[in-house]
RNA sequence: UCCUGAGUAGCUCAGCCGGUUAGAGCAUCUGACUGUUAAUCAGAGGGUCGCUGGUUCGAGCCCAGCCUCAGGAGCCA
C-alpha cells in the first residue's frame, strides 16, 4: 500500500522509478498533459505528466483549475527545463471538482485588493502561501524564544471589565437583548441585568494583568487577540491584531530594550533560516511590486538584504529630547516641508516625524526614549525632572521603517504615591484598578514590558504592504467577512 | 473621523467635447497542436457602466446624495 507523500519531499528525492501517491489542488494544467500540483506543503508545484491519449477525455476535462486530484505513478526526472523531477502519471482521479467558469481564481495575476474579498480561497495563492507560511514561523519563534529563557506563557483574559487602560476605544460585551434594553431609575443601562453584572469589553491589552503575573513568576508574556474599536482606515491598523506583551520584574528600561531588540533579532533570524523560499519568493514579489513606483521611492534594500541588515546593526537609541533636536534642525522642518513643524518640547511625535528619523536620518530601526510625560500612559515610570524642569518617563518605543512604530513599552512606576498621584492627575479610578495597585502594595519591585504587534512584525518580515494581507480574515471598520 | 483618488465583462483596464449597436488584454468555452513552464494558434460566448435622484432631445461621461474600495492623516501595536 503507497502511502501519500509531500510534495515538499518529492522535490527534494531522487527515489526515481519509485511509485508514489501526491494529493493536492491543480494550479495549472498545460498543453493537456503537464499538471501543476501543489499540496501546501512547499511555495513549489510539482508536476505531473499525463498520458493524454491513454486518458479518458471526460476525466481529463475536470483537470481544472482548483480541483483537488489524487495522482499515482512514477517518480522520474524530468525532461523538461522547468523542474528536476515530476510525475509519470499512472492514476488519475478527481477528488473534488472546480467549475473553471466559477472559480474565481485563473492562472493569472490578481490584485491584492481582489483577493482580499475573496479572503476564503487566497490562501491558495503563491503569495498567501508564503505570507502566512511566514506567519506560522514567526508565531513558533516568538514562543521559543521565551520558553528558551524561561518566561511564562500567560494567558490573560479577553473579556474584562475594566476599561481604565487608556488603549482605545473598546468593544462591548453584552448578552442585553438590544430590542429590550433594561434600564435603571436614570435611564441609564442597568448592567446588574447583562451576562458579568456589568459593563464588559473586549480586551485592548494584557498587559496589566501581565504586571500581576510577573510579580510572581518573574519573567512572562502574552500572546492572544486584542480589539481596538477605533476608527481607523490604514495600511497598519486592525479592529482585531494579536500583541505579544513580555513584563519582566527587575527589568530597567535598559534591560527592556536589550530584549525587545534580541526578540526581533532572533524571530527575523528563525524565518530566514526555516522559510527560505517562501521569503525568496516575496522578495521578488516585492521587487516586482516596486517596478510600478517612481525610482525615488523605491527601497534602497531588498527584502532579504533588509533583513539582514537588521541582523547586522544595532538599533539606534536616542531620547525624545536628542530626536526633538534633530528633528527641529532637519531639512524637512527648516524648509516646511513638514505638515506639522517641530518648535517646542513637549509635542507628540507625528507620523511624518518618526518616518524622517528612521527611513531619512538614521536610516534602520530606532528606539526613542524617555517621553515626556504628557503624551504617555499612566503607569509609566516617572524620571528626575530635567534641569529645564520638564517631565519624563521611561517609555519606548521601536520605529521600523515602512512600520512606524512596532514596538511600545516602558519601565513601569512601581512607587506606589507616585503611582497615585499620576492616576489622580489624569483622573483614572483608583477604585477600578485596585487589583493592580496590589502589585505596589504588596511587595512592589521594578519591572518593565512591552507589547509587539504581531502583524506589523509579519508586514516587515514579509514585506507586505498592507496589514490587511497578513491576517487571515482582517477585521477593519465596515468589514467582518468570512 | 478627515483629505485625496477610484468604482465599466470573471480579473486588470481603455472609453475623446455628452451623440447611434460599450472596447482591449488576460481568464472561460469550442477546435487545432502535443515536452509545456502565466504553453501556443484559430474562433465563440460574456455588460443593471456601484446605487438613488437630477440636468438634457440624448448620460458610462455633467450635477447632488449615498455605498464600497484604495492611499494618506489622526489614534495606536
Amino acid at each position: 500500500m503507497v502511502k501519500r507523500t509531500r510534495i515538499k519531499d518529492l522535490l527534494q528525492s531522487a527515489d526515481f522509478d519509485k511509485t508514489v501517491i501526491v494529493k493536492g489542488w491543480v494550479k495549472t494544467f498545460r498543453n493537456n498533459q503537464f499538471i501543476a500540483i501543489n499540496d501546501g506543503s512547499s511555495i513549489h508545484n510539482i508536476q505531473a505528466v499525463v498520458d493524454f491519449n491513454a486518458t479518458e477525455e471526460s476525466l481529463l476535462k475536470r483537470v481544472t483549475t482548483g480541483a483537488a486530484v489524487a495522482i499515482k505513478g512514477r517518480l522520474v526526472e524530468s525532461m523538461g527545463k522547468g523542474q528536476r523531477v515530476e510525475i509519470k502519471v499512472d492514476q488519475l482521479e478527481i477528488l473534488g471538482d472546480s467549475d473553471a467558469e466559477k472559480f474565481p481564481l485563473q492562472p493569472k495575476k490578481h490584485s491584492l485588493e481582489f483577493l482580499r474579498e475573496i479572503a476564503h480561497l487566497r490562501f491558495r495563492t503563491n503569495t498567501f502561501n508564503a505570507v502566512f507560511k511566514v506567519r506560522h514561523a514567526l508565531a513558533y519563534a516568538i514562543h521559543q524564544f521565551f520558553n528558551d529563557r524561561g518566561f511564562v506563557y500567560l494567558h490573560t483574559p479577553i473579556i474584562t471589565a475594566s476599561d481604565a487602560e487608556g488603549a482605545g476605544e473598546m468593544f462591548r460585551v453584552s448578552t442585553i437583548d438590544f430590542d429590550h434594553i433594561p434600564r435603571n431609575a436614570d435611564g441609564g443601562v442597568n448592567y446588574k441585568e447583562d451576562f458579568f453584572g456589568k459593563a464588559t469589553n473586549l480586551t485592548v491589552s494584557g498587559q496589566l494583568e501581565g504586571e500581576l503575573a510577573a510579580m510572581a513568576f518573574g519573567d512572562v508574556y502574552t500572546f492572544g487577540p486584542t480589539f481596538r474599536a477605533e476608527n481607523s482606515n490604514t495600511t497598519r491598523h486592525l479592529a482585531e491584531f494579536w500583541m505579544i506583551e513580555p513584563e519582566m520584574a527587575f527589568y530597567d528600561l535598559e534591560d527592556n530594550m536589550d530584549l525587545a531588540e534580541e526578540l526581533l533579532r532572533y524571530v527575523i533570524r528563525y524565518a530566514i533560516q526555516n522559510c527560505p523560499d517562501e521569503l525568496e519568493f516575496l522578495k521578488d514579489r516585492l521587487l516586482e511590486e516596486e517596478k510600478q513606483k517612481p525610482q525615488s521611492e523605491r527601497a534602497e534594500l531588498d527584502l532579504l538584504a533588509k533583513l539582514n541588515f537588521c541582523l547586522e546593526n544595532d538599533f539606534e537609541r536616542l531620547t525624545y529630547t536628542e530626536a526633538i533636536s534633530i528633528l527641529k534642525n532637519s531639512k524637512p522642518n527648516q524648509k516646511k516641508q513638514f505638515k506639522y513643524l517641530i518648535d517646542d518640547w513637549g509635542a507628540d511625535l507625528q507620523s511624518e516625524h518618526e518616518r524622517y528619523l528612521v527611513e531619512k536620518h538614521f536610516k534602520k530601526p530606532v528606539i526613542l526614549t524617555n517621553y515626556p510625560a504628557d503624551i504617555k500612559a499612566f503607569y509609566m515610570r516617572q524620571n528626575e525632572p530635567d534641569e529645564l524642569g520638564r517631565k519624563t518617563v521611561r517609555a519606548m518605543d521601536i520605529l521600523f521603517p515602512g512600520i512606524g512604530e512596532i514596538i511600545g513599552g516602558s519601565q513601569r512606576e512601581e512607587r506606589l504615591g507616585l503611582l497615585e498621584q499620576r492616576m489622580d492627575d489624569m483622573d483614572i479610578s483608583k477604585e477600578e484598578l485596585s487589583w493592580y495597585l496590589d502589585t505596589r502594595r504588596f511587595g512592589s519591585a521594578p519591572h518593565a514590558g512591552f507589547g509587539l504587534g504581531f502583524e506589523r512584525l509579519v508586514l516587515f518580515v514579509t514585506g507586505m504592504t498592507n496589514i490587511r494581507d497578513v491576517i487571515p480574515f482582517p477585521r477593519t471598520p465596515k468589514n467582518a467577512e468570512f
